[in-house]
Formats: structure tokens, sequence, C-alpha cells
RNA sequence: GUGGGUAUAGCGUAGUUGGUUAACGCGUCAGUUUGUGGCACUGAAGACCGUGGGUUCGAAUCCCACUAUCCACCCCA
């Protein structure tokens, strides 16, 4: 019935209180990609039709079937962006900041819509925060973005999740394999399942990733695309290997994982957690070297990911990862009476203008409910004025958590006083914490 | 697109042989005498029990449909 105060299906709203989740997500990533040199790229939310067509491919899922498209004006259509590559590559080349030298190193956060049927880790608007790294054929630059990918996820403080890589190949050693593929699983067709059926026309590479028992068990036996990579691919994926070894970082090669975008070649990658249910991918990426020819640029390598924010949060949920606490408020002015409020004005102004976070009464509280409304937000500080504090010019500055109570005069010195005082706690209360945990890190 | 689960106040739940004013916790608001929070106590507000139909003297409780939501397949972040 009263549809209208009903979100969109597979849309999620983020209510205040949960915010802080998302605003930690977003500065460990950000941050993290600026320190490994990636600058934040913005772009349109849709884009003509026809990139997510001949980027992601024309006979994939994601293009069949899950994509808004809109017509404004009848003769062009545009599409919501399903994810943020194919945009991200359009825009560099039409800015020309490929002209600018290599590598060029982007990252972006934004929302990306598929028409799905939602589940858990699965929504119709879904965040992405992804990287995109251009001009760099060299494996190195591939160990180099997974390992962004790596640091983004350690940092958040997630645990247990598995990177796993495969190389697809070039377009001419895939040729070879899909033949091969094709071959074998013809001799089992009766007793493939019914998509698996579908896909042996399709895309046969999928086949090895169905969760069917029997079809599992044929595909044990498949050729795998490894042993069919050309010599230049093979040796491209024999030098990732050994530059994530030198990184120290952990991977399982899994020749069942297959992007389901049609523009990955050579290497591609998931970070997987067991933590969310099925859709476990909560990051993915890959090689894409031919892309930006196909998009109407200079052959160029490429390679990036995608991370989805949701499914990070969700693991990071689940796995009890520490999120940033939300700021809280400094100072509370309560006030009793006109001349209180009055003052209270004042003094918030001056506070809020030396950059600190105050608040006072906006509803007409009583004192009593006004120290508990303080209490509430987490207000370091409490002033109370009433016609007392006015007539003498002093009022009481009470510490919330310890309770003491100092005189704070209301003159034009307030707000230097006050600050004085907030820094001398902030140092006992955080500098000692963080020497202490320093201290018992240095003992063990 | 295919399958299964669920639908009771802002949130989390109770209410199962159908029977008068639908209960509890959290949260919100107000009080517990004189101008100061966190604890405790008291009280208040807040639900047409997802929607529509049916069975019945009588339904949150039984039946049907619809809708929403969740989970899984599929696909992917």
């Amino acid at each position: 019935m009263a549809a209208i105060t009903q979100r969109p299906k597979g849309t999620q709203d983020v209510v205040p209180n949960e915010v802080y989740k998302w605003h930690t997500v977003e500065q460990v990533a950000s941050e993290t990609a600026s320190q490994f040199g990636f600058k934040e790229i913005r772009i349109p939310t849709f884009e003509d039709t026809g990139l997510f067509v001949r980027s992601v491919g024309d006979t994939t899922d994601v293009v069949q079937k899950e994509m808004y498209t809109v017509s404004a004006t009848g003769d062009s259509t545009f599409t919501l962006r399903p994810e943020g590559t194919a945009g991200t590559i359009r825009a560099l080349i039409e800015n020309g900041v490929l002209n600018e030298g290599f590598p060029q190193k982007v990252f972006y956060i934004l929302s990306c819509f598929r028409h799905e049927k939602p589940q858990a880790g699965r929504l119709r608007e879904f965040h992405q925060f992804g990287c995109e790294m251009v001009g760099a054929a060299n494996a190195r630059a591939d160990a180099d973005v997974i390992s962004l990918a790596k640091s983004v996820l350690d940092r958040l403080g997630l645990k247990g999740i598995e990177l796993n890589i495969n190389s697809i190949g070039c377009p001419k050693c895939r040729a070879e394999y899909h033949k091969a593929l094709k071959a074998y699983f013809e001799q089992y067709k009766d007793r493939l399942c019914e998509t698996c059926q579908e896909r042996l026309e399709k895309n046969p590479m999928r086949i090895l990733d169905c969760k069917s028992a029997e079809d599992k068990e044929i595909a044990e036996n498949a050729p795998v695309i490894l042993d069919y990579l050309c010599d230049e691919c093979s040796e491209h994926f024999e030098q990732l290997k050994n530059n994530l070894k030198l990184m120290n970082i952990e991977y399982e090669i899994n020749p069942r994982i297959v992007r389901g975008l049609d523009y990955y070649t050579r290497t591609v990658f998931e970070f997987i957690t067991t933590d969310i249910g099925a859709q476990g991918t909560v990051c993915g990426g890959g090689r894409y070297d031919g892309l930006i020819e196909q998009l109407g640029g200079k052959p160029t390598p490429a390679l990036g990911f995608g991370m989805g924010l949701e499914r990070l949060i969700l693991t990071m949920q689940n796995q009890g990862c520490d999120f940033m606490n939300p700021e809280k408020c400094n100072v509370y002015i309560a006030s009793m009476g006109e001349k209180g409020e009055y003052k209270a004005i004042e003094l918030v102004k001056k506070l809020r203008e030396e950059g600190f976070f105050a608040e006072y009464d906006l509803v007409g509280r009583g004192l009593k409910a006004q120290m508990k409304y303080a209490d509430k937000i987490g207000a370091g500080f409490v002033v109370v004025l009433g016609d007392n504090e006015i007539e003498t010019g002093t009022a009481k500055l009470k510490n919330m958590k310890t309770g003491e109570q100092i005189d704070i005069n209301l003159d034009d010195s307030f707000v230097q006083l006050f600050s004085d005082v907030y820094f001398a706690d902030m140092m006992t209360d955080e500098t000692i914490q963080s020497m202490m945990s320093e201290f018992s890190l240095g003992e063990v």
C-alpha cells in the first residue's frame, strides 16, 4: 500500500548510525590506493549502452539480462554502469590521460547497478572500490595490483581470505583450450546438468565451476587451461607467481576461476571468504590487455580489480573487525532560562569556529534531560549555564568521563580555556593509552 | 528466471488445541521534591498483528491469493 516509503528491491539505505562502517572502508581503501600511487577518478553514473556491450561482452549475463538501460529521448540509450572498469577506461582515453605517460594508476569508489535477484551479498545497487593500472604489461604490475588489494583487505582487519589466481591466456591460446574443453565435455554430454549442457555451447569454461556433484566429478579430469597457454602467457604466469612469492603473498592456483566479463586476458584473480554465504567473492579482477584497443584506443595493456563494499562490510561484521569510531561531541552547553540560552548560542558558535564539535539544546529539554542527552551523544565535557553563571561570569566545566568539575570564565577567554583543558585531557587519555600498548607490544 | 523460509510497535521477540482491553526487552519521552548524566525504580507514547479475500458466533492464530523480505540455484563485487 504505502509503497512510497518502500525502497526499491535490492537497494539499501545506510542509516546515520551505520555510516561509520562505510567511512572506515572508504578511508582505508582510498588511503591505501593513494599510498600505492593511485589517484582517484570520478566518472558518470551512466554511459552509452554500447560501451558496456563492447567491453563487458554481448554474450555475458551482465549485458544480456542485468543492465538498467534507459532511453531519454528515443534516439540514444544509456545504461547505469554495471561495473567500473569500462567507464574508467573510456574516461582515460577520452581525456587523453593515456598520453601522459605510463603507468596510469587510478582508483574509484562508486555504485554499480545490475538487475539481479537479491540475496546475501548481492544487491541491485551495490558499491565498488576499484583500481585500474594502464600501460604496464609486465607481470610485476599484476603482482603490484594484487598486493594493493591484499593490503586493503589486511588493513581492514579481515582474516581467512583466500587469494585464488589463474591465467585464462590470450585469445590465441584460449581458442585452443576451448576446442579441447568442448571435445572433452562432449563425451559426457548426457550426464551433464541442464545448465551445463547449455554452457557447452555458450561458454564451456563455466562448466568447470558447476556445483552439481556429477559435473564436478566429470570436470575433475577436464583439460586445464594452464596446459594450453602459449609460451608468452605461460611465462607471464610464472613471473606473476614468482613476484607474489617475493612479496610473501600466499595464493592458490585455481584453474576453475573464470571471470564472467569478456575483457579479461591472462591473469585473473579472486579474493574469497567463506564468512558471508554463497556470494563469497570479496574482490575480483585481472588483466585486460585487449580492452583499450577494442574501445578505440591504441593497443595498451591494462589490469585492475573491483571490491564489493557491501561484502567487505558484511565480512568485517561477521568477523568482528574494528571500525573507525564515529566522531563524538567535544562539549555540550546546557542552559536554563533565557539568559543561559543566549549565552549558549554565543559560546557554541565560537567553539565551532575554533573547530570544536559543540552542541546545545535545540528542543527545549530540562536540565536533567540535557545532561542525559549529552551523555547519550558521548559529549566529553558539559557546561551548565543558568542565571547564576551569567551573573558571576563563571561556570563549571564538567568532564563527563571523570565527573570532575572546574571553573571556567565565560568571557572572551572561554574558548581558549576550554581548548587547554580539552587537549590536556586528550593527552592523558589517548597518548598514554597508545604508549602503554606500544610497551606491551615491545615486551612480547 | 527457478526453488525454499519468513512477515506482530523504531529495533529484537512472545503469543501453537482460534475466545473479551495483543505481551516483553531495547530504544524514545517524562518523572523519582529543591539547578547536573551514566545505575536503579515509576509512568507515558508507540502495533489497524504485511495486503486482500475466505472459514467461524468469534482469527495475530486455520485456508487461498497477492506483495515484501530473506536464503539458495544462476551470475558476480
